[in-house]
DNA sequence: ATGAATTTTCACTATATTTTGCAATTCCCT
DNA sequence: AGGGAATTGCAAAATATAGTGAAAATTCAT
């Protein structure tokens, strides 16, 4: 089957869309208005086949003999994606790292705004951190529900990461960014992604001389 | 060919060996001493089989019949990984993101102690942020040397981040983590990942309705 | 000791992903 | 207007990755 919508995309090809689209704005920002397979494949390390090959199961994106116009193929990829609007994000766990997470400013301009801060703790459940005032997450369902809030990054200790999980799910979280170091256990219609350093740290000791 | 090393493991699987040595820590904690591939494998979300194939590319590390023992099979993918040591590693980039990682609790009992804080703004050098004195970027190839780091994690905006990582790499860094949203081209010989938060958001909003 | 239940290992098979080769189209130069 | 260079899109081939099935080893209960 060829082109166009409809035949499940592999995963693998998903992953790397929102790369395509972090190289086209760069492009688009140093004013550029076309582009080929071939020189988005050299700035990523993509082999230029693979790259057509991707952007073809969503429909015929670029023009033979001229190549893929920047602007146009930003919009496409960002309908595919579902990026086209912005999305409201709720971060979980006020410490150090959902602290951060919070007032890191490279969300925003992407689509993503972080609308709340939650936490557990009746220490710091009130707080004011940066422009957020710590909310309880018992407030989580009510809260998200109003504001239709769907995603969710968790910063919560390990320990307690499944479990908050399970809270975000049960208040109708339907994708969640996890920052805990630890594997964890959602319903199939719930999304699920990893953050861990660590393990881009070990993956690269591997081929370092010990 | 089978088992044993010298053959080339695929990346892939060098790249699920940290996840395997995560959930066997969290097994450890929990006093575990044996476990087999089908638990690990239902804790990762990964086949039994799966995880029984990548281990075996480096030798037979299970009992047929019994499993795993669980301090054995940490300590050889800490040898295979090269995790059996404390790396040193500097980080680049003292803003928002550079100065949330630098004070991260998280890396250190994973085997990276953060050991430096760089900054290339005469604004930065000099001031005090957590345990750290930020240094200047020009001092890196002296710090580094006489000190034996060889990985750095690049937290710089995307403009820069191609020339700060060129300079990395003058200075004899071997690894670099690169959380700045672009892609980076090294030598061969050098080692890069990348943290991207909201590449994974992407990922997710695909499967979301619109 | 014996037999049933586990569980790894390993060769083989199946599936998924990437690359190749090429026709068709477009642009640009003369 | 014509010819050469560039570039996509697609089918087919090649490669990489994952899954299957069965033999061998181990444990445990009787």
């Amino acid at each position: 089957m060829s082109g166009k919508s409809a035949d499940v995309i592999p995963e693998i090809v998903i992953g790397r869309l929102p790369l395509y689209l972090r190289a086209l704005r760069r492009l688009q920002n140093d004013r550029r208005r076309v582009t080929s397979s071939q020189e988005l494949g050299e700035r990523l390390e993509i082999s230029s086949a693979q790259i057509r090959k991707d952007l073809s199961h969503f429909g015929g994106f670029g023009k033979q003999g001229t190549g893929y116009q920047v602007e146009f193929l930003i919009e496409r990829l960002e309908a595919v994606l579902h990026v086209n609007k912005e999305w409201l994000v709720a971060v979980v766990g006020a410490g150090n790292l959902g602290s951060a997470i919070s007032q890191y400013r490279g969300f925003q301009d992407r689509g993503f705004r972080i609308a709340h801060l939650f936490d557990i703790s009746p220490n710091k459940i009130g707080a004011r951190l940066g422009d957020f005032v710590v909310r309880p997450l018992d407030s989580l369902e009510t809260t998200i529900r109003s504001e239709g809030i769907r995603i969710a990054m968790l910063a919560v200790p390990a320990e307690n990461a499944q479990s908050v999980a399970d809270q975000l799910v049960a208040a109708g979280i339907k994708a969640i960014l996890n920052y805990a170091p630890i594997n964890i256990n959602v319903p199939d219609q719930v999304q699920i992604q990893y953050i861990d350093p660590v393990t881009h740290l070990q993956r690269m000791t591997y081929y370092l001389d010990d």
